[in-house]
DNA sequence: TCATGCTGTCAAAGATGTTCAACAAGGGCC
DNA sequence: GGCCCTTGTTGAACATCTTTGACAGCATGA
């Protein structure tokens, strides 16, 4: 029902540290009792229990949490198989679009000249970063412009408002992740970026 | 302590969705009552609870942990404000390294002629994906081994055994990302990519 | 062989999380 | 006003998680 084994991915990571339960228990305030439980699956945590425990190794609870899902997945892409999402303007390649498995999504982005994600700031769960690989484009990140040319580089939290156009006279090439994935889903093409 | 606010965080899901406490409550087979002591920090629930709750709106755990942090970021990274890491041949430039709340990693990476990142095959915790911009390099992963020119992607699990090496005669240059960041903790110089 | 120190497991007692059922506050409507 | 429906909160009972303290297994070394 869980589908996702608490008790093995702690016992993994806390082997890999080469801890015994006793000395991860002491670091974490809890004891060792408590870890043989959950490592069994024989309880589920609270929240607090294992995030003490994950502090003690150290592990944040979203890494702890990543990999929630195993399959085979796709991993070479010829530019030809990446999914292309246009509007008319702007172009965004996805590497390995709908698989809503991946904690990450990345994209080959291309912003002609004129090109903009538009007048309403965007706003989403999730982080995002990239790299201007060619010509430059403007960014607006909460209050904050910024022109940034071939080289430059930008990280944000995508819960701030943003904005991307391209003022200039040429194209612009971005390299770009987004974390959570935001075109994973294959239902919906909410233009998230 | 715990430093991470998850009855905040649950309510801010929640209302954004639109769900009373009831109706949450009822899609996740929990009570209201549950609902409503986690939001306010009145109880620190159990993982299976969480995921129960989670599952409801959907929202993943790692999610839901996915900012674990907050604070005033740095946005914008000129070129030359990249932390550059280098072993004599190959060179990563690193957007905003040394930043361990972060979910993501993103290197502009660089490979001359002949650059290795050695025999012995890299594997780690979490996922990679990136794009070629330029020149062409040879990427194993697993046992399957492919030669990706500029354009093309990948995408795969860190924990299967990979290794990038450019057999080319010309520089080959990436923008790739990593989650969870391979680089963020200021302590050790792993070579993990 | 016996002692020492480590490992992981487990039963019972104690602490914490969850449910049930009741309650007050607010809005809409007659 | 009165009624009805919704909302979120709370006390007491119940279920679950955590600790305490013990145990067996397996090394190392006297």
């Amino acid at each position: 029902m869980s589908g996702f084994d608490v008790g093995n991915r702690l016992k993994q990571l806390r082997l890999s540290r080469e801890l015994s339960q006793r000395e991860l228990a002491k670091r974490a305030g809890v004891t060792n009792s408590t870890i043989s439980l959950i490592e069994q699956n024989s309880v589920s945590p609270s929240v607090s229990s294992l995030k003490k425990i994950l502090d003690a190794m150290p592990v944040s609870i979203s890494e702890f949490f990543a990999g929630e899902s195993e399959s085979q997945e796709q991993v070479f892409y010829p530019s030809s198989e990446l999914t292309e999402i246009g509007d008319g303007t702007l172009s965004w390649k996805l590497v390995g679009a709908r698989r809503p498995n991946r904690s990450m999504s990345i994209i080959h982005e291309h912003y002609p000249p004129g090109a903009d994600t538009g007048e309403e700031m965007l706003e989403h769960e999730g982080e995002e970063g990239g790299v201007v690989i060619a010509g430059a484009i403007e960014l607006q990140v909460a209050d904050e412009v910024r022109q940034l040319q071939a080289g430059d580089a930008y990280y944000f939290d995508s819960r701030l408002p943003h904005r991307f156009r391209n003022t200039g006279d040429s194209e612009c090439v971005i390299v770009s992740a987004n974390t959570p994935p935001s075109f994973s889903d294959g239902g919906d093409e909410q233009h998230h970026v």
